[in-house]
DNA sequence: GTAGGGTTAG
């Protein structure tokens, strides 16, 4: 826990003003002006917390600054809420939550239950999500409001298995769950894919009536993810009316994920209005269907409706004109994205990658490195894979072994290994077999690193270079790690069928047949 | 003070 640090930050400056007054943007100094002139100060907290709540509820965190700023300038006494409302407003801005954490330590505000939820949420929303949890188990008591904080946290953050067993330590507790704490485990359930548990709940909610348009949007999630459509539909028709958008954005993304495209666009000319989520979704649809013209419609759609500052949104249209062939408006639809987040970089990279046009690839991820002080962004696993995938498609062996050889050390990202693949497979196609042997190698110790993936990366190098020794090692691993997967068979058999060896070639089809394998047949699903 | 919907990843 970093409390002694916060605590060593507010004792340092000598006044806790000046050091929030670092954290307000210049652009808002008037504002600050306008402040200072109120001079008829209302010294009741209770009001003054009211126009704190009014402020956070509006979306307006640099208000809510301003004004705790001036009640503690003014020696208004500061309580639980002034504290909730503060931390709030500090969701993304760690080095300023730290601060009034300290300040929170000193007004003897940290046991309350309601100013310690928000700085648990002030915590993990920053990313914090250890702080978080230190926040949580040094809580005296704990209500249902605090769990549900820490359930949602630990789902943000990804860690599906700490949250179910919170879950289970709530119960454990003897605190009673409510519609939070099931929307918050069945979002581990979907990303877990655990459908069995995600139907238990279902049963439950069912049972006992707790059904909501809350609830249900999450059952529908979870269903589209698990592939359940039909079950997806029903608890969306079970719902009634009057549905919201946001139920009606879960079943356009059940539309979306299993291809369903006819729906996504029939649910389009339907629904009005039409919201920044929805248009997103459809625009992901056009990619996959390689829907052009659709994809246009919906860009000038997005223009009238001034949706055009968005930046998901406009991620959204960076990827699609990329998939379906335009790559002159994939560059000039990121250009005007004002602030570019990773995932925009990370578009437009894989764009000109998947282009065949590596070297403006390299430029991009150049300029976006010379951008990370300025921007605050800096490229992420998937940002280095569309670079090395980029070098891939364009030949460019040096640049892909400077990119994959400095993730550690330039962005401090450890190679996946999707990471792995990519780059024997890039040297594999440049006939640098002895180089890609030697990271295959090096892997083999790692197990988690060496997928089906990496092997078939290795197993296509050998193949390229001829060399029947590396192979057969190769898919010795290959076969071990994925036996149910006939699409391995056929490759090592290919392979050694390349070398006619016709003998082990049959062989390999009888194990094929004995063990009932059958390879799925291809789809190529054109756009409607 | 907690809860539902959107983008990227050969």
């Amino acid at each position: 826990m970093k409390v002694s640090w916060a605590l060593y930050l507010t004792r340092r400056s000598s006044s806790f003003v000046p050091s929030l007054a670092l954290f307000v943007p210049s652009q808002c100094f008037s504002t600050l002006a306008f402040v200072a002139q109120m001079t008829h100060w209302d010294r009741d907290p209770s009001r003054l917390n009211a126009i704190l709540t009014s402020h956070t509820r509006a979306g307006d965190p640099t208000a809510t600054i301003l004004l705790f700023q001036q009640m503690h300038a003014h020696g208004v006494r500061l309580d639980s809420y002034s504290f909730s409302s503060a931390l709030s407003a500090c969701s993304n801005a760690p080095a300023l939550g730290r601060l009034v954490h300290g300040l929170m330590l000193k007004a003897g505000c940290s046991s309350s239950p309601i100013s310690a939820t928000a700085l648990l949420v002030m915590y993990s929303s920053s990313g914090c999500i250890r702080d978080a949890r230190s926040v949580f188990d040094e809580m005296p008591a704990r209500d249902s409001v605090a769990w549900n904080a820490l359930l949602s946290s630990l789902v943000s953050h990804g860690l599906l298995a700490d949250a179910v067993a919170a879950f289970r330590l709530m119960m454990g507790d003897g605190v009673s769950f409510t519609g939070s704490t099931l929307c918050s485990l069945l979002k581990a359930c979907s990303a877990l894919r655990d459908i069995r548990k995600g139907k238990q709940i279902h049963a439950w909610v069912i049972v006992t009536g707790s059904q909501s348009l809350e609830i249900g949007t999450t059952f529908v999630d979870f269903y589209s993810n698990c592939a359940e459509v039909a079950a997806a539909i029903e608890v969306f028709s079970s719902l009634g009316k009057p549905k919201d958008c946001a139920i009606l954005n879960a079943l356009m993304n059940v539309c979306v994920q299993n291809r369903l495209f006819k729906e996504v666009f029939a649910l389009l000319v339907k629904v009005r209005p039409l919201n920044c989520f929805m248009l997103t979704s459809a625009l992901s649809a056009c990619s996959k269907c390689l829907n052009l013209l659709y994809g246009r419609q919906i860009h000038c759609v997005i223009v009238r409706n001034g949706f055009n500052f968005d930046a998901i949104l406009c991620n959204a249209l960076v990827n699609m004109y990329s998939k379906c062939g335009d790559l002159r408006a994939a560059h000039s639809s990121f250009a005007l994205i004002e602030r570019k987040s990773v995932v925009s970089w990370t578009s437009i990279i894989d764009a000109y990658g998947s282009h065949g046009r590596g070297c403006e690839a390299l430029r991009l991820f150049k300029m976006m490195e010379e951008e990370k002080n300025s921007s605050n962004v800096s490229p992420n696993a998937a940002t280095l894979l569309s670079v090395l995938t980029a070098c891939s498609h364009s030949g460019l062996v040096q640049e892909a072994k400077e990119c994959f050889f400095s993730m550690k050390d330039r962005h401090d990202i450890d190679p996946g290994s999707e990471h792995y693949a990519c780059f024997i497979d890039l040297l594999g196609r440049a006939g640098k077999l002895e180089e890609a042997w030697g990271v295959f190698c090096g892997l083999e110790a790692s197990c988690d690193k060496l997928t089906s993936a990496v092997c078939v990366a290795m197993l296509n190098a050998c193949k390229f270079s001829m060399d029947l020794l590396k192979g057969e090692v190769v898919a010795k691993h290959l076969l071990e790690l994925d036996m149910d997967n006939p699409s391995n068979y056929i490759l090592v058999s290919n392979f050694l069928g390349a070398f006619g060896r016709w003998e082990a070639v049959e062989e390999l089809r009888k194990e094929i047949s004995s063990r009932g394998l059958r390879k799925e047949l291809g789809s190529s699903q054109a756009a409607s």
